[in-house]
DNA sequence: CGCGATTTGTGCGTGCGTTCACAAACGCAT
DNA sequence: ATGCGTTTGTGAACGCACGCACAAATCGCG
């Protein structure tokens, strides 16, 4: 029947997709361009439930707000799918990155590869530190911060990445803010004020890691407890 | 008052402790440390609560599932907090780390210092590819990962982190858990298969950018329609 | 000693997210 | 064309989490 895609061009928009869909989506499109590269046309939700690790009716009920996209009885169309996901991400259009913090992780996060091949290009690399200005990475040069502004005019960038210390990255936050950046991924842990209308999502590796610690500790002192049936792996070496 | 462990001042087991709850503590630890260093003996909840970034009365609950520690009129004293909830995240156990993948990811975290100011160490480092072995990273050396078993097992290593590309992560996640790892934290993107018992968080870099890509997306379709009634987005930060 | 100011701890209403379960829709074989 | 097995899309129930608002508790001061 008509379940042709109905105009491609008008951009779709989706003010009330929750939020927990969104975050879900990009596991999608990982697991669906995997499928494509392994020669599936379709897949059913269980099947794409299984290589995305969630449950099947959460993924339909995700899938559902973005319109009927899949065919009863047979699944979804992977190619189809992929693009319908990719425009309500944003993902058509190419967006430029600033990475500022030129440090361990910052070079680490200059070279990702995660990111060009996902429709994003580090345009601009920055640092305060005299010592790493000049410096060339990849095909690119390190700047000073105080060029931020002009450079993320110049090169249209709209997404800033912190990963400078703590102590500098409230001051980097405004300065990119400041430039006209409305979305800043900030791996420096401490909290970032920005004005509403700027998204800041926070990567803080020392928060993940205690989280796991956590769960350690929970399951070394519930280890009196019988196991359900799964014998887990040995419990901490003491 | 709810139901105060008998045992409150020795090791403190929260089996039903809110998975959300558990993922702020840290931030709170963080925000703390800040605190004490500024000199501050006691905080109150909404101190606290801005400093970490949240709402005062979550951040209430959130204490008051640990005991309770505050007192009113008064506030919490940031020295005691600091403990508890270190008692709680299980950080008063030195842990040790197995940094599996030493490519540009695996460098830098290998040099982050996020690891050992909060009671982590990295205690190896492995990779497959021959020509990263035997390199010298800090006080350590790279070795090849068929003798993780054996120095998991030597140096009593609970937790592994993979930063290996995506094709090597599930292989890697096999041989940590049968070398009796049971927490992972892995970067690679994709999704890990684990026995029950075994604890794994994921960090997606890519992920990450596309969240930020769908807001910027939406942010740029809103702005060009008649601005309805409500302009004022809430900056959906986290 | 008592009173007012302050702050915690929490009961409660609300909204979001997840899961179950099933009707509607589709392809295919007969 | 019809019926059957398969799969989507979704209504409904459930549980968790969040935030408000307030009583209880504590301190400081006159």
């Amino acid at each position: 029947m008509s379940q042709q895609r109905t105009d491609s061009s008008a951009s779709p928009v989706f003010p009330d997709l929750p939020e927990a869909t969104v975050a879900r989506l990009p596991e999608y499109l990982r697991a669906l361009h995997g499928l494509a590269q392994e020669g599936h046309d379709t897949v059913s939700s269980e099947g794409l439930a299984t290589a995305a690790g969630v449950n099947s009716a959460k993924l339909r009920k995700d899938l559902s707000h973005l319109g009927s996209y899949g065919t009863r009885g047979v699944g979804y169309d992977v190619a189809l799918l992929i693009t319908q996901i990719e425009a309500v991400l944003g993902l058509t259009k190419h967006r430029k990155v600033a990475l500022v913090g030129i440090g361990n992780l910052g070079h680490a996060l200059a070279g990702y590869g995660g990111f060009a091949s996902r429709g994003f290009s580090v345009a601009a690399l920055f640092d305060a530190e005299r010592s790493q200005i000049g410096e060339r990475i990849g095909t690119l040069v390190v700047r000073h911060i105080d060029e931020l502004a002009e450079v993320v005019a110049a090169e249209g960038i709209s997404i800033g990445v912190i990963a400078t210390p703590a102590r500098a990255a409230q001051q980097v936050a405004d300065q990119l803010v400041g430039a006209g950046v409305t979305s800043i991924l900030n791996f420096a842990p401490c909290v970032l004020n920005v004005p509403s209308g700027v998204d800041v999502r926070k990567v803080d590796l020392a928060v993940e890691m205690q989280i796991l610690s956590f769960h350690e500790h929970r399951k070394a002192l519930t280890a009196l407890p019988v196991p359900p049936e799964q014998p887990a792996g040995e419990a901490t070496g003491s």
